[in-house]
DNA sequence: TTAATTTTCGGAACCGGTTCCATTTGAGAT
DNA sequence: ATCTCAAATGGAACCGGTTCCGAAAATTAA
């Protein structure tokens, strides 16, 4: 491997004339000639520590992320490599396996390797998280929760839960469980949950019962199993879709037909609601957009321009089988 | 941030001192004591830039990989993150979004980086990689494709293919479209083909056809449904799961019930198929587990230690509600 | 043609570590 | 008390770039 002291006595110049060469200083036309000619020959690329040590920056974004393996996750991350790299950045991902002490760890790394800026896929902001924050002074942007001291790119939860609720009532259901996750969650337990109590609270016949359940398929069947033989729903509105997968699963098992005998929806817009039958109404978010739109929010931080301090992307209700038309039904 | 220098000055000793303590040179006990105290103070923590610009060397393994959104490589790179970090090394994930051109980019872009060593989630080996990685002088380890220049961790993709042939004889299946994928993909366009194949061939009375179609589960629908009207096999063997689901998706349009009036088979084990109903029958390949091998094994080639040049990766047959035993259906 | 600018370029310092080498220190041996 | 030898420590060079500064060269003005 060349370093530029190689191309610099090929050239028969000083290296200082080399690095003004490729950092846009004022060279002379024979020179610039030479130097790029010894370049070439040499393929000559130059030591990315050596510049950062100098720098003391890199044009890396830190992304920590608390699970591969979930489809919001992939997503957002795919739409936040891709803007990253049209705009000359990389993307450096922590996994942290749902460790809120490894976010915390990752956030110092990060700074430490001198990240530019950081993203943070996040569940919960604890005060650990907010002292790290404050300590590195790199450039922080949340997605997926919400927090006044810190720059944040959020789903509507609030809207999509109302639009939900909304749907849910149009078509005609009046004795709904919700099933939701727990309150430490502001964008999943809370957001979406007030959402739909607004909706709710709008008409005033409803048999509406609030349950609270864990974010995975099976501890989700388990209390759907529960909440089927002690309430008996005509629906289930799902926090999230892997929760409304759990229902499915409780119902095939119970001997439930879906949509018949009971309906199901879901947020989130995974793609596996739309792979298998019955498809699950559900209310989706951009994920992908909302990764592309996130890196160019902290690329505006990390170039000191002013930004507004919350994003909101958009969502839509996507209708599936799994909800039925009570009101079509012959009687 | 402090430097090195600044905790010599405060302990009162050369750098040098410092730096050995760091790495454990020889230190007297007083001035370890001072120095331990200076750190502490001040929360130092060594510029990595630096370290790895007089190390020319770092300890981060580039990881390449063709997708973020699929199973079987969220699997793989956990496995490959949770092993690496136990053993001090660090993961760089480069996502190339199917772009063969990006992969080699990456690779040169790896060397570049000084990444201790490169892991490549291949789909296809060309000529380009090849040379890319024999330019490079960085180790190399590829997952899911063999090549013999080079170390590789793969799947048992042939004897899969073999166990998943038997399992459908022995259920009695004799009329079978085997729905593949192209031949250029070794592992899972000819591997389990060939495996399959020899299966079929120890029986006689079988009515077998190939077919090609391409990864999605669109592109597998739009293919099973004129299958299913020009053939109408009694089994779909599909080199994925995902094209699996094609299938599923397929016969639900053409409203044929699975798997009364048609069988259907993956090969992957990804999630989706034990969560959907029917359960897809699967040849499940152990993705996280062969993710950590592959850590362990291109860390044993960092260090220059032996390690044999081609590691197989167990699987197992998943027997789901998608494949009825004709046998004992009621004649 | 000479003076005043402007452009081009080389030298040296610096970023923050590691490592080699020489020197000092201290303990143990004689 | 003196000599050895190993441990402890400081100084300096080095990794490969960037940048500041001043000198030299080229251009323009007078």
């Amino acid at each position: 491997m060349s370093t530029i002291l190689d191309i610099a006595k090929l050239a028969g110049v000083a290296k200082s004339t080399v690095s003004r060469y490729l950092n846009g200083g004022s060279v002379g036309e024979a020179t610039k000639k030479k130097i790029e000619q010894a370049i070439t020959e040499t393929g000559y690329s130059p030591n990315p520590f050596a510049q950062s040590l100098k720098a003391k920056k890199t044009n890396i974004i830190g992304t920590i992320v608390p699970r591969l393996d979930s489809y919001a996750a992939s997503q957002t991350l795919i739409g936040i490599d891709e803007q990253l790299k049209k705009m000359n950045y990389q993307m450096l991902i922590s996994n942290t396996s749902q460790n809120l002490e490894r976010e915390i760890e990752s956030i110092y790394s990060f700074a430490n390797q001198k990240m530019a800026g950081i993203i943070l896929l996040a569940t919960e902001i604890t005060d650990q998280h907010i002292e790290a924050f404050e300590s590195v002074k790199v450039p922080v942007l949340l997605i997926g929760q919400e927090h006044e001291d810190f720059h944040s790119l959020i789903h509507d939860d609030f809207h999509a839960g109302y639009a939900m609720g909304r749907y849910v009532l149009e078509k005609g259901y009046r004795k709904i469980a919700y099933l939701g996750v727990t309150e430490r969650d502001i964008s999943v337990g809370v957001k979406r949950k007030q959402g739909f109590k607004k909706a709710i609270q709008e008409v005033d016949d409803c048999d509406v019962r609030f349950y609270e359940t864990l974010f995975n398929i099976p501890a989700a069947q388990t209390s759907a199993k529960e909440i089927i033989h002690e309430f008996r729903p005509a629906i289930f509105v799902c926090a999230t879709d892997n929760i409304a997968l759990g229902v499915l699963k409780a119902s095939y098992s119970e001997g439930i037909t879906i949509p018949q005998d009971l309906a199901v929806t879901g947020f989130g817009g995974y793609d596996v609601t739309g792979i298998i039958h019955p498809g699950i109404t559900t209310a989706k978010f951009f994920y992908k957009e909302a990764g592309e739109s996130a890196a160019r929010h902290i690329i505006e931080l990390v170039n000191e321009r002013s930004v507004e301090k919350v994003t909101v992307s958009k969502f839509e209700i996507i209708e599936r089988e799994s909800v039925d038309n009570l009101l079509n039904r012959p009687l």
